[in-house]
DNA sequence: GTCTATAAAGAGATAGAC
DNA sequence: GTCTATCTCTTTATAGAC
């Protein structure tokens, strides 16, 4: 009586699983050949099942698109804000922040690097969707970064929009190289680019004094 | 009988405009929307001429990509080694370089933003051509930095790969989104990198002192 | 240099059986 | 959940006339 239970209380489960695999499968290609070069029969392919069977986990290639992009934002913006969530001082922060980017982004590099590159083949309104939630993040790095030139930890040269831009470019061109180029450890590059962005590579800014 | 000779002597001279066109015109649809997802419909179309005669003027789309990448790599090096040739002291190597390769990549930013992201769609030894003249650019950005580094007057606490790598990150990620951003100049850009990569953001390091 | 016409292959997606 | 079969549309590219 209670020897066939499970098939029953979980249909067969392996359906989630494929989906999942099939979001972390599509990203993988979308990131490495892009969106349009990546075919549903590949996808297929990688993953033992026919072409049309594709479209029980998922309704269209848009969609996958889609998905990877909010899901990519969403996990980052958490990162980012479990980072900052116990308000440490401003100079601190932007610290923590770099950290916590440069972690999550290596972390789902192939989703993180579809929504950065691929987000333009999106269109309609997931399109706009999805640019807001990116605008909402950068928001929230732009916000950490005038914060700190107002605490006066950094300059006020440059406005916190040009910083913000700069940072940005600084950490996300990243997805590009990560894992062939031989610098490889997330933590290594936490500290290049804070390093870079804080003290410069010029000589002669003692860290602390 | 002197009235027919120019277009003797010129057999049209439209062909070759019509062929730079067609180049200029393609690298700016492949940064905007990707190679994959410009048809040479859409190339055509914005000519003025349709689908097949194309083909007189290039004998396939991949080698407009093709010649857009080298191009673009022949033209950011030349900047470079035109802003290095009176062999300047170290310190200052760096800072031209960044200000030559900020302004070839925004001077032609359809074509170096095509050769970055696109390269990918090349296959075959093309592909391999482009991405040794590539990685040639790189090694000399390599060697700058390094030349710097012993000189003393960058740090040595990063290899001159890492300091590479995060250099071009910095300068890169500008073709995704100069001109729709507010930050338009390119001299305020060679302001903003040169003065981060070589100082940082955070106060109290004199220039020059 | 440009045209019309067409080939030939590849794409995303659906219907309906099992 | 996966299959076979098929539809429909789009793609790059060529042939040959003008």
């Amino acid at each position: 009586m209670s020897s066939e239970v499970p098939e029953k209380v979980r249909p067969r489960q392996s359906g989630e699983l494929t989906a999942s695999r099939l979001v972390a499968l599509a990203a993988r290609q979308f990131r490495s050949k892009g969106f349009h070069a990546t075919t549903t029969r590949e996808l297929a392919a990688s993953l033992g099942i026919k072409k049309s069977s594709l479209y029980y986990h998922v309704s269209s290639k848009d969609d996958l698109l889609y998905s990877i992009c909010v899901e990519s934002l969403t996990r980052i913006r958490k990162a980012a804000e479990e980072a900052l969530k116990d308000a440490p001082p401003p100079a601190e922060a932007v610290e923590r922040l770099i950290a916590a980017h440069v972690r999550a982004m290596l972390e789902d590099r192939d989703m993180h690097a579809t929504m950065l590159v691929e987000l333009r083949a999106l269109s309609g309104p997931r399109r706009d969707e999805v640019i807001i939630m990116r605008s909402e993040y950068e928001a929230l790095v732009e916000q950490t970064l005038g914060t700190a030139q107002e605490a006066g930890t950094l300059t006020k040269e440059f406005a916190p929009r040009e910083l913000t831009l700069a940072l940005l470019n600084l950490l996300n061109w990243t997805i590009f190289w990560y894992h062939e180029s031989g610098v490889d450890t997330p933590d290594r590059l936490v500290s290049l680019f804070s390093s870079i962005f804080l003290d410069g590579t010029a000589p002669g800014k003692p860290a602390d004094s």
